[in-house]
DNA sequence: CAAATAATGTAGCACAGGCTACATAACCAA
DNA sequence: TTGGTTATGTAGCCTGTGCTACATTATTTG
């Protein structure tokens, strides 16, 4: 066919799919410590223990992971981001809100933007967010 | 909010993502299989390994665990599907064109509509799933 | 036929990301 | 002050999903 589907570019396809979950986590928890300091509040492992609904230890082990790889500052009181952490967190922000708000446009019910978003948000291109702006003003434009 | 952002809530989205990854695999590669034996071959270790561009040393430990899991049968020549496989098979394939053909929809190219679909098909709900359909009809009939 | 190649399998390792069980430390309350 | 509760940490286990190294068997080819 003319879908590109011969083996390579399967493969090459999946390796890129490994590569966004391998990258999940961090942004999903970059992202919650971003919003609780953004909230005023001080990010906490017992916050995200109960955000992500798993047990403490996993949040720490999590932690200890993302603190190597510059995301994070676990010094001081609360969880600190570092510059990097920072950055992702803000581009995640920008995704997820982007999806949400398309979901919500083509009519997807407020709860189910929400959960949806979750998983989606790691696997859309740029080029795809692309088209959902566009779709999403020009939907907005009709609206008006 | 009105979101529902409570953490009790958060936690269960993120609960859910956790178990559509822990199914992303053995989706994958029944659909591989199933499209393999759908296009008149015999399904191989080495095929998957070509698609999935990982060693065949990982095809076969994935393997066992689905001949485990009851999806596939590994006792004769080729890689056969269990009724179990084949219609989660089915179903993957479904939502896998649905997603690529909205895509293509609103205007991300087929390049990437494939690529991107391979992320987001496991992620996607039956709302959403409708949502899309009841887009890209519409979109056909504007189309006409 | 003998040697190379392809296909498949096993052994054993690494890391991520879950878990329980147990140890502290700090704080709060009777 | 002593005894629970809360927050955090470590030790050590499991499973999934990658990997390399090393068989084995079948097929192909000089």
């Amino acid at each position: 066919m003319a879908t590109g589907n011969d083996n390579q570019t399967a493969a090459r396809r999946h390796q890129r799919v490994r590569r966004q979950h391998s990258n999940e986590l961090a942004q999903d928890y970059v992202e919650a410590i971003y919003d609780l300091i953004e909230a005023g509040q001080v990010a906490r492992v017992t916050d995200l223990q109960e955000i992500f609904g798993v047990t403490h230890v996993s949040v720490v082990r999590a932690l200890q992971r993302f603190e190597k790889r510059g995301l994070l500052d676990r010094s001081g009181d609360g969880l600190q981001l570092t510059d990097e952490g920072r950055k992702m967190a803000a581009a995640s922000a920008v995704r997820h809100n982007l999806v949400v708000d398309f979901l919500r446009a083509i009519g997807v019910s407020e709860t189910q933007a929400h959960a949806d978003a979750e998983g989606l948000e790691h696997h859309i291109s740029d080029e795809t967010l692309a088209a959902m702006k566009r779709l999403l003003e020009a939907k907005l434009k009709i609206k008006n």
